[in-house]
RNA sequence: GGGCGGUUAGCUCAGUUGGUUAGAGCGCGUGCCUUACAAGCACGAGGUCGAAGGUUCGAGCCCUUCACCGCCCACCA
């Protein structure tokens, strides 16, 4: 038979086959609709494309979890999902990879040359790269195989390209020499965000610069790194510093290369600090630079590009920054020039990517212009972004990554986007070798703009990844061509990502999307219609929505990281327990703001609960065969008179509509508990409980339970298919038999609130019953009842109450092992163990004696507890304040409470007093 | 130097606009192989919500200060 399962849940067996299926039959690509077809709502997800040479880790699931569930959840509200995936060329990270290969087989890339070596790492990219996609595959992600993209892809550099040329012909692109982070191991320029700075107790060197015309008189200068020294070009002081108004304009030695520099005036010089005298090195220090700019300073690079000290450092030359950093101290220590030390803690820079110092090194590089009016008009870079999300065109959640965001681009300095590498999108410009200009262009041109000379060259450099990254919500879909993709899925809806990227690229792809995607670049827009302004940031953000998620760390708080090793591996943990028990782990611990300490604990509870789904499904099944009939009839009219199927009918409806608001939030959490709530505790534990008896009663009987039953199931499987897509997909399958209504449960419909379905009324009864009946079984397990012994029980409450628990009899009996109910009249409180709620009062039957002090204590505290609140709630009532400015809601409130509690306590102390 | 977040049960975390008795999972204790599930079932114990003030009729939630932990951003030599 199609739908037998098989004895235990072996999450193995089905899901490798279902990832495998969901691909083949390209269950989640999608055709672009045709012009006229826009009235399905379109939900578009841009996958952060992970780096080609990355293998999936636990950060990556997470994140994959969290979209992989939005997607299917919208989807399944019938939306046209696009959920595009890629991999970027992550030029450092990968040239590095390769680099490393190399050198073990005694070659270099520079023994390859750079043609050798490209062709090399494509070569590297067909055998290893991409391996985290299919792991991806196994995981499920329901994204869009067809569109997968590749950032080096001919159609995406052609864009990179285009955006390139067009941001120089507006102005937004210079070249020039400035001051750069230099990874001297790396040897390539990298941005600010590449750098990770360290807090390090270190040294503030004192060094004595003696005046020119008196050398026995000196200026003492404080530096941090005394090999920069030899790229003195001045001394500042303050302008307005008494000590040294006097020396200004004179002239001091230079130690060890005895030149003589000038000293200048200059704010920068901070009278506060040390002697009031700076050295200044505008080629190593970006403030240094900046007062260069100001005097006209010489600019003297000290370094090469392994930051070995070149031809400019004299008898140094030849050293590494470290060496000569010694060497010097010695050299000016023997000449009585050093001053000594003094401790002093400082922010150094370390590159992200290797670790290495890194060096402040003015060299020649290309910049976007990110303050910058473009040539035509319009916006700056920044402005447009920082408007786009300030003026609420893109919603951030949580809502505190706003002001982070904001703050950081109105600080933002221009984007220093040449590498010195080889793997990546090589910049459009063209030198000149006869007039030394730049030509730059889509094409390599035949001759030079400037002298028509055909002497050109191409630049070396290539561009920073994250130039070619900030494109893609817009570059995926076909621009520049005024494509349909770009015209339906265009903004994208949502990106979600994780903070430690926001700056990298969120916040590029917001200055990229809102200058690409207006006027006069956005393709496709009719004359006349062109819109400005707040209009024009509305249409041309790259997307409307943006969820930062938090990190995730291991069970003790700790970042994962190799060398800790404490890395989890996904991978590993899916096959232990499933992906479907890794994902609802991952999705019910993604509170936001918080991050997700991974705990193999969690995750074993949750491959229990696959399990229980699944033995609830066997349980279904086995009756199916037993009664027969159908799982999908639906409920009958019959059926809904009964207590409990009104009840889980209304509760299946509520918990739809809490799973849809949770979701609506990003509260992947919360969404998660309710669903987890609503079908182990009360479709497992109760409900299944209940229907036992109907199941094995008359046929008719029990086919309507089933087919209640089998509706409830059905949509407790489309509620949990976004979070665990593999276990609702077997059984979904299997309930049909085959004959599925549509080919996934992923294009099935998601449970919506459907308020006609709501029953207070069921709810409301069925809270009473199972506090009567765990009530009951709390009284026999105290008694030490043999849980196999029935026992009678004696009722005493209101008519309703009777009439309900008479209606329900059998429900109670089963579930409370009691053979028989009596209704009292008169109250139960002094009967041995007898629970006294405010509906009911309950005592079971049973000859054998109950320990009489443990039943004096347990009331006596719980008449301890009701006093308390008793004289709380009388406190309250009788304050005028509170009479008058609590909301009459509250104050009913109270006032029931109090008169129930008085009832209670009455009945309690009465039963206290008689049990001696 | 700026800015942000956290502190609630043994552990990991929820706690809606302040409102009547602060919740969950795991762990723990007791008892159960009850014909879906021992990856299970039933029952239970466990919290003066980091500290001190303040606002309020009422504070886990709002305000101030402090303590501890963590993160981000910063061109003071």
């Amino acid at each position: 038979m199609s739908h037998e399962l098989s004895k235990t849940y072996d999450p193995g067996a089905i899901e490798a086959r279902w990832a495998e299926h969901w691909v083949r039959e390209k269950l989640f690509s999608v055709k672009t609709p045709e012009p006229g077809s826009e009235t399905v709502p379109v939900f578009n997800l841009l996958l952060p494309p992970p780096n080609v040479t990355g293998s999936l880790h636990m950060g990556h699931m997470f994140e994959h979890t969290e979209m992989d569930i939005i997607i299917r959840w919208r989807r399944m509200r019938g939306f046209l999902t696009l959920w595009l995936p890629g991999t970027d060329h992550a030029g450092i990270a990968t040239q590095l990879m390769v680099e490393r290969q190399l050198a073990t087989e005694g070659s270099s890339r520079q023994k390859l040359g750079r043609e050798g070596f490209v062709a090399r790492v494509w070569e590297w990219k067909k055998h290893y790269g991409g391996s985290i996609l299919s792991q991806m595959k196994r995981l499920g992600d329901s994204v869009d195989w067809d569109r997968e993209y590749f950032t080096l892809d001919e159609n995406l550099s052609r864009c990179v390209t285009e955006v390139f040329v067009r941001l120089h012909e507006e102005g937004l692109i210079y070249r020039g020499k400035y001051i750069v982070n230099w990874c001297p191991r790396c040897m390539t320029a990298i941005s600010d965000l590449e750098v990770t700075r360290e807090e390090v107790a270190g040294k503030l060197y004192q060094i004595r610069y003696p005046l020119a015309e008196d050398p026995k008189k000196f200026v003492t200068v404080a530096t941090t790194r005394p090999e920069t020294m030899l790229g003195d070009t001045a001394v500042a002081v303050n302008p307005r510093d008494p000590r040294y108004t006097a020396l200004i304009g004179k002239k001091v030695i230079l130690p060890l290369l005895e030149r003589q520099i000038p000293i200048i005036a200059d704010d920068f010089a901070d009278p506060q600090f040390g002697s009031g005298a700076v050295k200044i090195t505008p080629a190593h220090d970006p403030n240094d630079f900046q007062v260069g700019l100001r005097h006209s300073l010489p600019r003297i690079n000290v370094m090469d590009d392994e930051a070995r000290i070149n031809e400019n450092g004299g008898p140094y030359q030849g050293l590494d920054r470290m060496a000569a950093r010694e060497k010097i101290i010695r050299d000016l220590e023997q000449r009585g020039l050093f001053a000594g030390t003094k401790d002093h803690t400082s922010a150094i820079g370390r590159c992200a990517r290797c670790n290495t110092i890194v060096e402040p090194r003015l060299s020649m590089q290309w910049f976007v212009a990110v303050k910058k009016q473009p040539a035509k008009g319009g916006m700056t870079l920044a402005e447009a972004a920082s408007r786009a999300v300030s003026e609420g065109h893109i919603r951030i959640t949580p809502e505190n990554y706003k002001t982070i965001y904001l703050q950081w681009m109105e600080n933002i300095y221009d984007w220093c986007i040449s590498r010195q590498l080889w793997w990546g999108h090589r910049i459009p410009a063209w030198h000149c070798g006869d007039c030394q200009e730049t030509t730059v262009a889509r094409e390599a041109p035949q001759k030079c703009a400037h002298c028509g000379s055909s002497r050109l060259e191409q630049e070396t450099d290539v561009l920073d990844t994250w130039f070619s990254s900030a494109l893609l919500p817009f570059t995926t879909l076909g621009w520049p061509q005024a494509t349909r993709d770009l015209q339906v899925f265009y903004p994208t809806s949502l990106l979600i990502t994780g903070f430690d990227i926001l700056f990298f690229w969120m916040a590029r792809m917001i200055m990229m999307g809102c200058h690409f995607m207006s006027p006069p670049h956005r393709p496709g827009l009719p004359e006349g219609v062109r819109p400005t302004g707040s209009d024009c940031l509305r249409e041309s953000v790259p997307f409307r929505e943006v969820y930062i998620h938090a990190l995730v760390r291991d069970a003790d708080r700790q970042k994962m990281s190799k060398t800790k090793g404490n890395v989890v591996d996904p991978i590993a943990i899916t096959e232990k327990f499933g992906t479907d028990a890794v994902r609802f782990t991952l999705a019910s611990m993604a509170s936001p703001g918080t991050d997700v300490a991974f705990n193999e604990s969690r995750t074993e509870g949750y491959r229990a609960f696959a399990n229980k789904i699944w033995n609830a499904a066997r349980f279904m099944f086995m009756n199916l065969d037993r009664v027969g009939g159908s799982l999908t009839a639906g409920a009958s009219p019959e059926a809904m008179q009964r207590l409990e199927n009104r009840w889980i009918y209304s509760r299946f409806y509520r918990v739809a509509g809490q799973v849809n608001a949770s979701l609506s939030d990003y509260r992947f959490d919360e969404a998660a508990n309710t669903v987890y709530q609503f079908f182990w505790a009360e479709f497992c534990d109760w409900y299944l409980e209940i229907i036992k008896p109907a199941l094995s009663g008359p046929q008719d009987e029990a086919r309507a339970a089933l087919a209640v039953l089998g509706n409830v199931f059905e949509g407790a499987l489309r509620l949990l298919s976004p979070f665990m897509p593999f276990i609702t997909e077997e059984i979904w399958h299997a309930m049909y038999e085959g004959k599925p209504p549509a080919k996934s449960i992923a294009l099935a419909r998601f449970p919506e609130l459907d308020k006609k379905r709501l029953n207070d009324e069921a709810e409301e009864q069925m809270t009473v019953l199972q506090d009567l009946i765990v009530n009951i079984r709390n009284i026999r397990a105290e008694m030490k009842i043999e849980p196999k012994a029935k026992t009678p029980a004696k009722i005493h409450g209101g008519a309703d109450v009777q009439h309900l628990i008479q209606e329900n009899r059998g429900m109670v009996e089963r579930l409370a092992s009691v053979n028989g109910i009596e209704f009292v009249s008169e109250s139960l409180a002094q009967d041995a163990g007898a629970r006294t709620t405010p509906k009911f009062e309950v005592a079971v039957v049973y000859e054998q004696k109950v320990d009489a002090a443990a039943d004096r204590d347990r009331r006596t505290k719980e008449l301890k507890k009701l006093e308390g609140q008793l004289a709380n709630a009388q406190r309250q009532l009788g304050n005028e304040q509170f009479l008058s400015k609590a909301p009459a809601k509250v104050v009913d409130g109270l006032r029931k409470q109090e008169v129930e509690l008085k009832n209670l306590i009455g009945r309690i102390r009465a039963a206290l007093d008689n049990l001696g």
